[in-house]
DNA sequence: GCGTCCAGGTCTACC
DNA sequence: GGTAGACCTGGACGC
């Protein structure tokens, strides 16, 4: 059976697929052939159920593996406006940047929205996966807790693990199978604050704490600092931290600086004038490139 | 094949 | 508040 999702008339469903490198970590699968987004996601009451989203006119067309209840439906189809953020207004942001040249693009093109999971625990569990290793170290990771503890659709695709699965093993599989090393007490107990409910997560979406005490509160997660925090801001609708990574310095080093170094301070400086959205216009700049300026894939 | 060095973000201890 | 060193893995490099 397929659902169809209406979409906003300025949502890209490429940009938002390939705003940054979800797409790529499992249960997210990615076929940049077919341009399809798919993924096991769980619903209450149900089987795991296998989706796989595509761009359909002004729509996306979700095709489900097999049958499932108004109920269920109901709830797939709020969780997929989650994970693309079809319900985020972005029309300030679009509003502060049509007139800037050098970001004028964004509006035009649909950018902005930055795919995520369906669980802020999710989130959090793989941005702590991304922290101070390579990509191919991250995808490792999270790719042993979708295999080992994720729970299985009917054709045998896995889900991201629930806390109380990833609470329920010891530090030591962190170290031995997921390959995390200094990061398996971090995760560990992650998992356990989240299924003994000691910390609310998924709570973080509606909080009505300034940003700068919410940051605090992502920060007492042990594993979680600047980097991770602001990042988990930026997937919870609060875009005024810079996240910055080695990888952001870098590309602004190429981009702005002609391969010189350069300071955090300078880097915020040169974003400054987005106010509240500046972490958003940041990353927007970064990523410019990943596609051409008619939607084609570069990368 | 083996050993060494380095990159990557966060934590803790210390000043 | 700022800084140094440790944490762990994988890739690059030299031998």
């Amino acid at each position: 059976m397929n659902l169809v999702i209406p979409t906003p008339k300025e949502f890209s469903f490429k940009r938002t697929v390939l705003s940054h490198g979800w797409c790529e970590l499992p249960p997210f699968h990615f076929d940049p052939q077919k341009w399809v987004l798919s993924r096991v996601v769980a619903v209450e009451g149900e089987a795991p159920i296998e989706v796989a989203i595509a761009q359909k006119g002004a729509s996306i067309d979700v095709a489900i593996s097999g049958k499932i209840g108004k109920k269920q439906s109901t709830a797939l189809a709020q969780s997929i406006r989650y994970m693309l953020r079809l319900d985020e207004s972005f029309n300030d942001f679009y509003a502060l940047v049509s007139d800037d040249p050098d970001f004028s693009w964004i509006p035009a093109q649909g950018a902005g929205r930055l795919l995520r999971a369906p669980t802020v625990f999710e989130d959090l569990v793989k941005m702590i996966c991304t922290t101070n290793c390579s990509w191919a170290l991250t995808s490792k990771m999270v790719g042993v807790l979708v295999s080992t503890l994720g729970e299985p659709s009917k054709r045998g695709r896995r889900t991201f693990p629930t806390p109380q699965a990833m609470s329920k093993m010891p530090e030591r599989f962190y170290r031995d199978k997921v390959g995390a090393g200094y990061r398996s007490g971090y995760l560990k107990e992650l998992a356990d604050m989240v299924a003994s409910n000691e910390i609310d997560v998924e709570g973080w979406l509606k909080s009505d704490l300034p940003t700068s005490e919410l940051k605090k509160e992502i920060k007492r997660v042990k594993g979680a600092g600047d980097y991770v925090a602001e990042n988990i801001l930026k997937l919870l609708g609060r875009y005024d931290g810079l996240a910055l990574d080695s990888w952001v310095r870098g590309k602004f080093s190429k981009m702005h600086a002609k391969g010189r170094a350069v300071t955090d301070k300078k880097i915020a400086r040169h974003y400054s004038r987005f106010g509240p959205w500046v972490g958003l216009a940041l990353w927007c700049d970064m990523t410019r490139d990943w596609m051409g300026e008619a939607g084609t894939v570069e990368i």
